[in-house]
DNA sequence: TTGAAAGCGCTAACAG
DNA sequence: CTGTTAGCGCTTTCAA
């Protein structure tokens, strides 16, 4: 392969000035210019990368840690940031952590051996081993969609509160009055904010929230139907439930089915996420839209501030939901 | 931070017996390992992997090109590729081309710079652009789970002729005689070879092959529902449609349903891929399992065979499916 | 077993 | 505007 020097001697020039012409063409005479490009050309010259960035002590990639690659929502999340990071000329290399805190330690240490020059961490956990943060500036490591319980890691992320809320209100609307929810891992910080917003829906509405009527689930569709076989079981049945996702709406409807029920004729059933698959369950499924690619690029924008030292960051963003009402969702039978 | 002259200093060796002492311990003595190991814990010392693999010309990672990473089934062989790729060191870079060539050129230009080792191709196209490979030796470039026309690209790949031919063969065994097909594009290899099995099943039970009953999709739900609409129109009804992927599968479901047919009372149908969605559809359904994972590991394999120059690359390999028996197969009701 | 020294391909002062 | 020069941090001969 043709290297810098190659060409500077092709065309008569230094290997500066070669460089120059390539990465600030500008700040070179048109006529040098001409006798690199074409130099460049006759070589079938291109840059080394790995010279490069090792040279400017940057990689330009960022990593992004995800729990779960195979769950549609996040490889929306992930398309957004590959788009947006590919636009800047960074390429983004894939951390599958499968919930593993030991595996999401190892790959956000390819931060410290210069491997990737920032991280978006796509479950709420702050991914560096302590050791591995004794700096002074703020670690290039920012959140998505996910809530964090320490503010001390940049985030971006969905009004959860206020879009649960909004859920919730909506089963109002039609006339439910007991609402079950089907949650995410209790104690999680998504889980306690999307929970929030339903309570504060229930206490604006004046009806008395029950414990019994939220059964934990994994936001697997198996964690779902699991969910929902237990609160079939409450001696007084749920005309609605709440699913703090797609995947467990999905479970919880075939369990439903199982149960020899109808949604929405006796349960109606809602979830969150708007994945391609909820306009094409049966019945198709009312559910919170959340601007997924966008969150991807907002993401690498935040991440960027830091990376370049931008003077003002921005450290939390929230981004806007939409209810999206589809036929899982109907007024209770036995209104009243 | 601290490079490997501060360790050497403090250790009071030379920077190559640094280098050694991490690099191939056995080549020290015990002592000086001794010295070596403590002078890195005091510094904090952490490699730079920029330096490290800009000396040794290789960028440890490879990439994957995928033509749209929010497809399930991508995903679970991209966690397949990660898994393998971290075992021998290697991170993984994300190519997400939304199945433009040009963006396809332009992710796998990177191997020319440099930037990534090796590259695995989810789509059937070759990704280097002409100019681009030239050299006499064969290019670190591998297609998985997906047809190729010419072989000059190594593969990993499943029996689509075998699996399709099973799966058409189970309709048959059920009663079907009518039998549709909603493939992928036309011409596409992997259409042409599912399509082939489809065809071997039926002349083997003697039941002509009715062009009129193969409908054109794009592997989407939303193409899916078209392609049964246009197949419902036909005078007369199929009582069984083999889809070449889940997705389409779960759209054309819903469009029956939407023409007041039932599956599988009315008509029978049938996925490939067994996403995880499909053991949750209304009905469950039947499908041919990918070994989704072990894809991305043998790709793996293969495209490390020819980045380190193995004497013996295995250039093809195929995969075993297996069929998936669900609800959504049935006797036809007016048999015969 | 170890050290000295060269150099990977490039960028970035600093002079001119 | 251009050339000279000095490295970036590491690995790898080559000698000792």
């Amino acid at each position: 392969m043709a290297n810098i020097r190659a060409v500077s001697k092709l065309a008569g020039v230094s290997v500066a000035t070669v460089s120059r012409a390539l990465r600030t063409p500008d700040v070179v005479s048109e006529e040098t210019r001409k006798k690199v490009i074409e130099a460049v050309k006759e070589t079938g010259y291109k840059p080394n990368m790995m010279a490069r960035n090792f040279r400017s002590k940057k990689s330009y990639s960022i990593m992004v840690l995800v729990p779960d690659i195979s769950n549609p929502f996040f490889s929306m999340v992930i398309s957004g940031i590959q788009q947006a990071a590919k636009k800047s000329g960074y390429s983004v290399l894939l951390g599958n952590t499968m919930g593993e805190v030991e595996t999401e330690r190892e790959l956000a240490h390819l931060l410290h051996t210069n491997q990737t020059d920032g991280i978006i961490q796509l479950s709420s956990r702050f991914p560096l081993a302590p050791e591995d943060c004794e700096e002074g500036r703020t670690p290039p490591v920012i959140n998505c969609c996910e809530c964090v319980d320490d503010d001390s890691m940049p985030t971006v992320t969905l009004d959860n509160v206020g879009a649960s809320r909004a859920m919730t209100d909506h089963l109002f609307g039609l006339g439910h009055k007991r609402i079950a929810v089907i949650s995410g891992p209790k104690g999680s910080p998504l889980t306690v904010a999307r929970l929030a917003g339903c309570q504060a829906a229930m206490k604006a509405a004046n009806i008395p929230f029950d414990p019994a009527l939220v059964a934990e689930g994994d936001y697997s569709m198996a964690s779902g139907a699991r969910a929902a076989e237990a609160l079939l079981c409450n001696s007084l049945r749920p005309t609605a439930i709440v699913c703090f996702n797609d995947e467990m709406a999905i479970g919880a409807m075939q369990q439903i089915r199982k149960a020899g029920l109808s949604v929405p004729g006796d349960i109606s059933i809602t979830g969150f996420d708007n994945l391609t698959f909820a306009a094409y369950t049966e019945p198709p499924l009312t559910t919170i839209c959340q601007p997924s690619e966008a969150f991807g690029e907002k993401a690498v924008e935040v991440l960027f501030d830091i990376i370049e030292d931008r003077a003002m960051p921005v450290r939390h963003l929230t981004l806007p939901y939409e209810l999206v009402v589809r036929e899982s969702t109907a007024p209770p039978s036995s209104a009243g």
